[in-house]
DNA sequence: TTGTACGCGTTATCAC
DNA sequence: GTGATAACGCGTACAA
């Protein structure tokens, strides 16, 4: 394999040009044209020409593996996110990229399929890789996880949730109150009868905190969802699709249907629509992420807007600060928005609203 | 934990552990450390063994930047997408990160925005990083990028297009052999008026090759498109609803719209709906991408599937050979998929088919 | 202000 | 099969 001619010590043709090379264009030393390219304020500004002029000839970059090992800095930091096919993790994630651009940093991506055991992994390798901070999604993480960070001494931040949890500091927004208040609302509008469709990847707990959240507003009005008013399903949206269909046939008198995911609404309100259950006079349905779709399906969906992008800057500025050693606040709450568009109405009466709807035609008095 | 050591060197409880101390611990020389890591099988067992158990001991990780320093290579690779907000790119770069990170590479992730400045910037940034290859999209690149790429000697792919251009090897689809695949199928409908939703953001590459698959099989069957039958929009799903509506004020006529995109196609849907234009017994509509919910918008969207994860993959296993010296083709042709759905039909015939629809009620006869 | 000399952690190449 | 050693390219005390 290494066929080791003495004379060729780098693998490449291409002569790389190190700083030496630079300093002699420059008939300078090293230790200066290191300075120009560090600190160039205390060099003489006509060496400084000089340098970045022999700089530019040779169009010399500086190794960042020998910086790195030298400075201990990589000005790299790696995110581990479930997914990106989820568009409010994409968004996220780009807004932390832009950010972490702009400040001179490299961002590693790594994507952990809602596995622990391979955010683990991932980890693992991001830390050996030495990135200088870390961002997370969610506050369900193994011990081993938080031992590894514990001990690799990396800056750390948890996202999309507002708690901090095992240390580890968060940015993101109260999903519990969230749902508590979109289902206090569902409330104020008279719903009494209530389904709920959850997305339950395993240690997924945005989705948990979102039907607790559920959960505690209709406790607060003396309601109690049986077992079988929570369809389970993976986050898709023939998912939803089914899971309407079930809960329709379990409980026929449901009003109202809360999704943890405006995915999984949608796919309802799809099955809805086929069922001949009109959507929000006979049923009212209820996502949550306001993904572009939502305001453009018919009827538009009310739902939760996420600060998905500011979620990804803040993170980015808290790591930022994190590594220059400035003051950081343990977990920072950003504020969700419920958006009330047309998928929710009162509920239905018995007499008024026929189950089956023919066209969007006459709307029923009410 | 370590009692023979307490005394006397007072370290910190982070100190970073190296290779000698691995050695100390099993009293072997760093060199064996080194081979027990990097070539297992040239070290006597039992050596391994002791190895192994210090190294998990004292939980060491190797320096990734020493191991880059001396090596030169950097085992990563960097992409830079247009933007992530696109399922289609997402899913193309988790499988480039997955398959990359099952070869012990890591991903470095940028976005350009469809700016080509932006490209070049962060294309800068990556290849001061040291990257040991680079994953890009679509054939559109300005002439220093591809100066910058020369220089700097690190393997390329681009992706999402089919043929090599400006030396950058390609992996994806043909899209203008895509897109004149589904114009012919909707010419064998017999559809004759056709309209046409592109995106274009600047430097968009693939929307144009799809755009001239259109008008190639058009014109091939002696139709012309004129301007007005060609409306430009940005990539959204409101941009396709405003788009179809000028379409069809300009041309009452027109049978079938074709999109470059499925979002658009998708919006295009929704305003047909509002309008009272059936699909597609009055409207035919296509799209592109073959998106999650192209398969459950009411009616399912007939569209070109696009194999992204397929592409991401590639794309990994190009480079990695690339790396390793292996040998590696020019350009990888994967092939794309018509899907025939319920979006397109037979033109309607001028006394057939009602412009109003009442529901999906009665088929008229034909 | 500028130059010299050394160390960072790892690994390939020798000699044993 | 294993131990010692010399690079890899840069940054920075320290000397001048």
């Amino acid at each position: 394999m290494d066929k080791k001619s003495g004379a060729d010590p780098g693998h490449r043709l291409n002569t790389k040009v190190k700083i030496e090379d630079v300093a002699r264009e420059a008939a300078v030393s090293a230790a200066t044209v290191s300075r120009v390219l560090n600190h160039p304020e205390i060099v003489r500004p006509e060496l400084r020409d000089k340098v970045a002029r022999a700089i530019a000839n040779l169009s010399y970059t500086r190794d960042s593996a020998a910086r790195a090992l030298k400075s201990g800095r990589m000005r790299t930091i790696g995110a581990i996110v479930p997914t990106l096919g989820l568009g409010i993790f994409a968004e996220g994630v780009e807004a932390l990229q832009n950010r972490l651009s702009e400040s001179g940093y490299t961002l590693f991506i790594a994507n952990s399929q809602y596995d622990q055991r391979r955010e683990l992994q991932e980890m693992q390798s991001l830390i050996e890789r030495g990135i200088d901070g870390i961002v997370l999604v969610g506050g369900s993480h193994g011990p081993e996880l938080r031992a590894l960070l514990r001990q690799a001494n990396v800056p750390v931040i948890t996202t999309y949730v507002s708690k901090a949890q095992g240390g580890i500091p968060a940015i993101g927004i109260d999903n519990q109150r969230a749902t508590r208040e979109l289902t206090q609302y569902l409330l104020r509008l008279g719903h009494v009868r209530f389904g709920t469709i959850a997305n339950v990847p395993p240690s997924n707990d945005r989705s948990r905190a979102r039907l607790e959240g559920i959960q505690k507003a209709l406790a607060e009005a003396g309601i109690h969802l049986q077992p079988t008013q929570i369809v389970r399903a993976d986050h898709s949206l023939a998912q939803g699709r089914s899971a309407l269909r079930q809960l329709m046939n379990d409980h026929p008198d449901i009003t109202a249907i809360i999704c943890t995911t405006d995915t999984l609404a949608i796919g309802a309100m799809a099955e809805a629509r086929k069922m001949g259950l009109d959507v929000p006079q006979y049923l009212s349905i209820t996502g949550f992420d306001d993904v572009e779709l939502s305001a453009q399906v018919d009827p538009p969906l009310t739902t939760i807007s996420i600060p998905a992008a500011e979620i990804g800057r803040g993170a980015a500025d808290y790591l930022i600060n994190a590594i220059a050693g400035m003051p950081i606040p343990k977990s920072v709450q950003l504020p969700h928005r419920l958006i009330m568009r047309a998928s929710t109405a009162p509920p239905r009466t018995k007499s008024s609203t026929p189950r089956r709807t023919t066209t969007k035609s006459s709307p029923k008095r009410r």
